[in-house]
RNA sequence: GGGCGGUUAGCUCAGCGGUAGAGCACUUCGUUCACACCGAAGGGGUCACAGGUUCAAAUCCUGUACCGCCCACCA
């Protein structure tokens, strides 16, 4: 064998090929068939590779690969998103790391260090992505900021707000006091701890007595402004309407009647606090209450009660409690399980505080996202998702979209000196819609997933040079995970429907989610992921995707670990050493291929013909890992174990040259079913076959074929026989190279005999049962006997025979029973009955 | 509190009405000239539990338990 083909397989080695298709431009879509679009989903440009994108991504390649080999027009649209906080959280760090003054920091330069940052390292993923093998058209390749997706954002923006739909208002939000911007609930965790419940005692104004209110929030008593109960609570029916002097600040309040407080919780009244609380804010509103806000921007408390300004949220709460007790008014205090709503990006505790903010009211365009899904239009994949978003769907509630940052979108909104709000492409614009000079820019930018909500429309040009007829949409998939429903999935659904009057996507497969070997979530954070990088450089990319795809279907998750990815490897070595060994026998093959005719060579073009369709259907329902295992049983079990074992004996025969046709064919097909899966280890073998040849990637999908059913049964009788001589060969004492002189056969071979004696090494076989002592095994409805000598433990055998006879008779029994039962032979499918009439036959003539 | 998954061989998972499968691990044997990241043979499962439907249930229905995820305003 050529030394330079050596036994094992160097990713390291075959890496090149990546640089090598994008070269040769085997990214960007080609010919006239079917297109095939899919726009990734934008990775943050702060992120790097972990496993989640590893899975998504070789489930977009894998399908990708194979479509374009099917000769399919596929476009695969990379980009990224800028990640506001994300982002600034990072640019924010590195310029205090550098020393500059964040007091002085102006707008304009941070925006500058950020794009200097973009520039330098916002690209590592993106690499990342290469190395993992990813065909991406990396010419498309888009970002959330570039002009023409603000272009997009801003003229979704004017739309909406033209319209009536983006709105500015006072609402309490998920307020994050550490980076001072309001946050989207995707961007909070929430945590149950231990907490306490406050009893207080709220006295009434005409000094009859008082209510006790129960509350885990003693330091926003000094923004209360009412006291809440049920109108069918008995205890606190008299009280309704009355006034009450709230604790600490003595303000008088009055008691309010709402369907809000459970009379079964606490004492069944609740103070209510509407610049704190959420649904405190909708009983606000209910009431024509004023909103009092206690805290400020970094969650201390502002001049509202100049008392405790000043102090923080934790300090404000022990001096509430100290000057209620000191007041007398803390009735009693509970242990109570609190759960705290955490930021995920600064970890800080998220406050809920009202606060101007820009609205989109999203409802508006929820039941033409409804439909889509309702009636099939975009259909999820596992369907169960579907459910989840419709839920989602049809608990919409408006839309927070400002954020206080610098990172992002700016809010095209200008405003007159008198405060009026105009939505314009710049100030000139604006002003000539206002119809009076604008003075400022709103400063507040857009929550990230506004623009990603664009997405799809966006990156294929909307709104200059978008043409939806193109054949790219709507785009084929989406495929992400199952986190992202919510914010992303469905945001796109409604914008697309609402601003292109049409689907974004046709499937969304929504993905397993990566767990570590004990089922943990990778988490850098807490040392419990694996880096893909990692996995990639030490085993291959190839050996990545395979770990990962052999394990994903419609599951919800799939762990990884690295004992997958080393029986990946293992799988790429036997192919390439599968490869090397037919390499070396069709060295001489004959240009012209001799008509195929032996059963054995059908077999394994039948086999082929059916893995390849497997793939394909496999491919079809996004069943990842039935796709994988139809290529490794084909190419493992049935061409390296069986196929290649045979052959080397028929390659001494006649049958040479038919032999060679036949392992080149099925080498080709293998690697070809192979490499959407495993790109890098295929496109090597490919390229050391067939040096002077184009790309594997760019070989035409194997073209469906008929299968041989009756080679397939004969193949696979004989095969059957040879492991029942073998199992007689190692119980009669054999070695495992010492050969058979005599194999005795009572039934038909139907010509095995040649597969038999090679693969069973046996060099004579005579039909008949031998005279003297022998061991026997049957298959396939033919008896075979081996002589055996005589020193032969034949108690053991004895007492195996014995074993086998009442496993044998336990089955004839079972089958026989049910034959017996005039219920089964009536009324079962007249097959399952026939095919048990038959296997009860056969038993009980063995 | 609602919803969704999962529970099958030691491990990871297929199977989803006709009486249990794969890969890995394990045991035994084997350095045959493709591959020890290999080959052959083998051991190993009352399919979480309890009812029900059916001639027949791992597979369908109901309920229970445990694990995980998502959603939710209980002060």
């Amino acid at each position: 064998m050529d030394s330079a083909w050596p036994t094992r397989f160097d990713p390291e080695r075959a890496k090149h090929w990546y640089a090598e298709w994008e070269k040769a431009g085997c990214f960007a879509p080609e010919g006239d068939g079917k297109p095939f679009t899919v726009t990734i989903p934008p990775p943050n440009i702060t992120g790097s590779l972990h496993m989640g994108h590893a899975l998504q991504h070789s489930v977009h390649d894998a399908l990708a690969r194979w479509r374009r080999m099917k000769g399919q027009r596929v476009q695969v649209v990379p980009g990224q998103d800028h990640a506001g906080i994300s982002t600034q959280s990072v640019v924010l760090k590195k310029l205090k790391k550098e020393g500059v003054d964040m007091r002085t920091l102006s707008r304009q330069a941070f925006e500058e260090a950020a794009w200097a940052w973009r520039k330098e390292s916002g690209d590592t993923i993106i690499n990342q992505f290469r190395s993992l093998g990813c065909s991406f058209d990396w010419s498309q390749l888009r970002f959330t900021l570039d002009d023409n997706y603000v272009e997009a954002v801003v003229t979704a923006f004017i739309d909406w707000f033209d319209r009536g739909l983006i709105y500015r208002g006072l609402r309490v939000v998920n307020w994050d006091p550490t980076l001072k911007t309001s946050i989207s609930d995707i961007e909070t965790e929430r945590q149950e701890i231990k907490g306490k419940l406050y009893f207080v005692r709220y006295p009434f104004a005409d000094g009859t007595g008082s209510i006790t209110v129960a509350t885990t929030r003693p330091e926003t008593i000094v923004a209360d402004v009412a006291v809440a109960v049920s109108p069918d609570d008995d205890r606190h029916k008299a009280a309704i309407g009355k006034e009450l002097i709230a604790p600490i600040t003595g303000r008088r309040i009055p008691v309010i009647a709402d369907e809000y407080p459970d009379p079964a919780f606490g004492t069944g009244a609740v103070k209510i606090t509407p610049g704190h609380d959420a649904n405190d804010f909708e009983v606000g509103q209910r009431h024509g209450l004023e909103t009092l806000i206690a805290f400020d921007a970094e969650a201390r408390l502002n001049d509202l009660w100049p008392a405790y300004q000043g102090l923080t949220r934790e300090k404000a709460r022990e001096q509430s409690v100290a000057d209620l007790e000191a007041a007398g008014l803390l009735e009693k205090v509970e242990q109570h399980r609190i759960a705290l709503v955490i930021s995920e990006r600064s970890g800080d505790v998220v406050e809920s505080l009202a606060s101007e903010q820009w609205f989109l009211k999203q409802t508006a365009f929820a039941p033409a996202a409804i439909d889509a899904v309702r009636s099939g239009e975009i259909r999820f994949v596992p369907d169960r998702y579907a459910k989840v978003y419709l839920e989602w769907m049809e608990g919409l509630r408006d839309w927070c979209i400002s954020r206080q940052l610098w990172w992002g979108h700016r809010i095209p909104i200008w405003y007159t000196a008198d405060g009026r709000a105009v939505a314009a492409r710049g100030a000139e614009e604006a002003a000539e819609k206002a119809g009076e000079p604008v003075v400022r820019q709103e400063e507040d930018v857009l929550d990230t997933w506004f623009s990603s909500g664009l997405w799809p429309f966006a990156v294929l040009g909307w709104p200059q040079n978008f043409d939806p007829k193109d054949g790219r949409w709507p785009t084929d998939l989406l495929t992400t995970a199952r986190d992202i429903i919510y914010l992303w999935v469905a945001r796109m659904a409604m914008m697309s429907l609402d601003q292109v009057q049409s689907i974004p996507f046709r499937d969304v497969y929504i993905h397993a989610t990566v767990l570590n070997e004990k089922g943990q979530r990778m988490s850098k954070s807490l040392g419990t992921g694996v880096d893909p990088m990692d996995v990639i450089n030490d085993k291959g990319a190839d050996a990545l995707r395979y770990a990962l795809l052999s394990q994903t279907g419609f599951n919800q998750e799939v762990r990884y670990g690295d004992r997958k990815a080393d029986e990946a490897r293992s799988f790429s070595t036997k192919v390439w050493n599968a490869s090397r060994f037919i390499a070396a026998q069709i060295e001489d093959m004959p240009e012209e291929a001799p008509e195929i005719h032996h059963p054995v060579d059908l077999w394994i073009l039948s086999r082929f013909n059916r893995a390849a369709a497997q793939m394909d259907a496999a491919l079809e329902a996004y069943n990842m890992q039935e796709a994988c295992h139809a290529a490794y049983r084909f190419i493992w079990t049935e061409l390296c174990d069986w196929y290649l074992e045979v052959s080397k004996a028929r390659l001494q025969t006649e049958d040479r040259a038919a032999v060679q046709h036949c392992l080149s064919r099925c080498l080709q097909g293998a690697l070809r079913l192979l490499h959407p899966i495993m790109p890098f280890v295929t496109e090597e073998i490919h390229n050391r076959l067939k040096p002077e040849a184009g790309f594997l990637m760019r070989e035409q999908w194997p073209a469906a074929e008929a299968v041989h059913e009756e080679a397939e049964g004969l193949v696979e009788g004989w095969i059957e026989m040879v492991r029942a001589l073998r199992a007689v060969r190692i119980e009669a004492g054999m070695a495992p190279r010492q050969r058979i002189e005599t194999l005795w056969h009572e039934g038909s071979l139907n010509g095995g005999h040649d597969f038999i004696s090679a693969m069973g090494l046996v060099d004579e076989i005579r039909e008949g049962k031998p005279d003297g002592m022998h061991l026997s095994g049957t298959a396939a409805g033919v008896d075979l006997h081996l002589l055996v000598s005589s020193d032969l433990d034949v108690a053991a055998e004895v007492e195996r025979l014995k074993a086998e006879e009442q496993k044998m008779e336990k089955e004839l029994g079972g089958l026989r029973g049910r034959l017996g039962n005039p219920a089964f032979v009536e009324r079962a499918n007249p097959e399952i009955v026939a095919r048990d009439q038959a296997a009860a036959d056969e038993l009980a003539s063995a």
